[in-house]
DNA sequence: TATATTTGCTTAATCGATTAAGCAAATATA
DNA sequence: TATATTTGCTTAATCGATTAAGCAAATATA
């Protein structure tokens, strides 16, 4: 019985008029009598009007909608920066739609192509770790749509990017170690092709240098950053004949496999060894010891990506260009390094 | 240069046919000969043709998009549904909208009306901690689209519901806890306003009466289950004249809190007071002790959501009618308890 | 061979909202 | 009073894809 919605039509019928005189009063356009308005939209909500929103989507051919992908919205990271995101949007009338890649490729492939075809009016993106071909981000460019990456991007791709000064990162944390008096500082970096992973990496080695301490090439160790990972790679790191004193982990998920492991083996931390992560998610600062970390500003980065995108979206005749915007990390001192 | 998308008009005109032909050969329309249909998805291919969905889903009247409401997508509970949910949804040709309440009743609201205005297929939901006035879930149904709920919902609103047996998981933890020699066992329960905190506490007081423990008012708390209201609530239980020797926490969340505490005060778990949580959180297997807790089959409820979503959606002359689908939970027995 | 059926398309309407163009009435200006 | 401008609407086209209805040619059947 309550199946057909009520369209301006409908309400056009109820008040003699033409549906575009009531589309008009509904926008409150100059041109309509006060009266008519007030006559419209109390009809309006007599029949609870909801416009269609498909409809006037596909007359003003945009969509209201922003695609939003992730390597996984499981982290408190993404999360945080898609809630404000979100804010910011919702604020301008905007909605989002958010899709997670689990750190495949293919999948975000899929995604892409899910957003592209529901007609997003813009896509915010952060890469999954396997992505090397950017084709597929290629094609959101020639589709005439923003795109917007934070944290995982590349400059290849000529397009604004939100995200924090990984390489400096690196250096707040290697001085930090070196002030608690750590000579020997190893780091489980992530892979190098991804851009963030490679700057940690860079400003690791080249602040160890600047610091004279020994640039040790076992010391140095790529890995995919899981908690399972983090575990292997720390049992391989205190197999060597000359252990670290301090390991710095590109990640926290990773930093915490290593902690299991010091634990497992009743090492202490940070007395023995000082343990460093990245991220600061909520659980760095719920386990014992407590783990060092670095925030990444999530809510910074989630509301400078929306508004971009809303910037981007008004400018006129926009060509995509590279555009960073890089903010200060801030390395926040716990437990696991403070000795 | 690129601006004008590719329309079925486009092919049509290349091919000098009509768009309703080509837009039957790209259907695989059994009146279009094999010749046409090869010639225009030749030209498809060609000129990059990409179906314009709003046009589509307003022809056809639906727009194949699922919207999901979710308390918070940052828990690995709800983002292992909804990525189960996504994977079944997304097989039958639907994309999901995901969208968090923060535990808003306000919020919830404005996703709803959101998800209702991008005029989804479906909203498939689970309830903010807030929620009580369920007249903005009656604004679903009155809409006619499905709605579905899974962990948080409500009988009164008489819709779909996949969900654990929330009753039997309290006595299968208080089952578990007397055979471990526990004598005087404590319940920071959920708010019992939402229904399967409700059932948690009922579960407790009945095995407890089962099993000739002392029913104690004091054993029993109310909590919104945040980690620092479980800290809060641990705090409290801990000065009490007659200190409990177990505790049942609702939420891993607030489990943790209260692991926090006793380990702050020393006091050995699960020798002196054995902890159990809710919910098998990632990170209960990663603290020490790990957290004894209940697994509320993510993935089960995730995908039976989407079938269930998926069967009404082709449903003739469906009515929302009260559908239980109670899962059995699994108690996961981890350093916490095992004593 | 004459009629019936099938094949392969076209024509035209439709899903609702929006907007350019235009028209008549009301009001302002010279 | 005659013309110009403004007000308040209507008409008709449009955004693309889809589909019911229909038509001519090809093929099948009697």
């Amino acid at each position: 019985m309550n199946k057909k919605r009520t369209t301006l039509k409908d309400i056009a019928n109820v008040l003699n008029i033409s549906p575009a005189a009531v589309s008009k009063a509904m926008h409150d356009d100059s041109r309509i009598s006060e009266k008519t308005k007030k006559a419209v939209k109390r009809v309006a909500k007599e029949l609870d009007y909801q416009p269609n929103h498909l409809a006037s989507a596909l007359r003003k051919g945009k969509s209201n909608l922003v695609g939003v992908i992730v390597p996984r919205t499981n982290s408190n990271f993404f999360s945080s920066v898609i809630e404000h995101m979100e804010a910011v949007l919702n604020k301008a009338g905007y909605n989002i739609i958010i899709t997670q890649s689990n750190e495949s490729f293919e999948k975000e492939c899929k995604n892409i192509d899910t957003l592209l075809f529901t007609q997003v009016d813009g896509i915010i993106a952060s890469m999954a770790n396997e992505t090397v071909d950017l084709s597929y981000y290629e094609k959101i460019k020639s589709n005439g749509i923003p795109l917007i990456l934070f944290d995982r991007g590349e400059n290849d791709l000529n397009v604004d990017y939100i995200g924090i000064d990984d390489y400096n990162s690196s250096h707040m944390i290697i001085e930090h170690l070196k002030s608690k008096g750590c000579k020997r500082i190893a780091h489980i970096g992530g892979y190098r092709r991804t851009r963030i992973f490679n700057n940690r990496i860079r400003g690791y080695i080249d602040a160890i240098k600047k610091h004279h301490l020994p640039h040790d090439e076992e010391l140095l160790i790529e890995s995919d950053l899981t908690l399972e990972d983090g575990r292997h790679q720390m049992k391989k790191l205190l197999k060597l004949k000359k252990r670290p004193d301090a390991i710095y982990v590109a990640s926290d998920y990773a930093a915490l496999g290593a902690l299991q492991v010091l634990k497992e083996q009743n090492i202490n931390v940070p007395e023995e060894i000082c343990l460093v992560g990245f991220g600061n998610e909520p659980f760095t600062s719920l386990v014992s010891p407590t783990i060092t970390t670095v925030d990444q500003h999530s809510r910074q980065i989630g509301k400078i990506a929306a508004e971009t995108f809303l910037k981007r979206i008004t400018e006129d005749n926009w060509k995509p260009t590279l555009n960073k915007n890089i903010l200060k990390s801030e390395l926040i001192i716990r437990g696991s390094s403070n000795k």
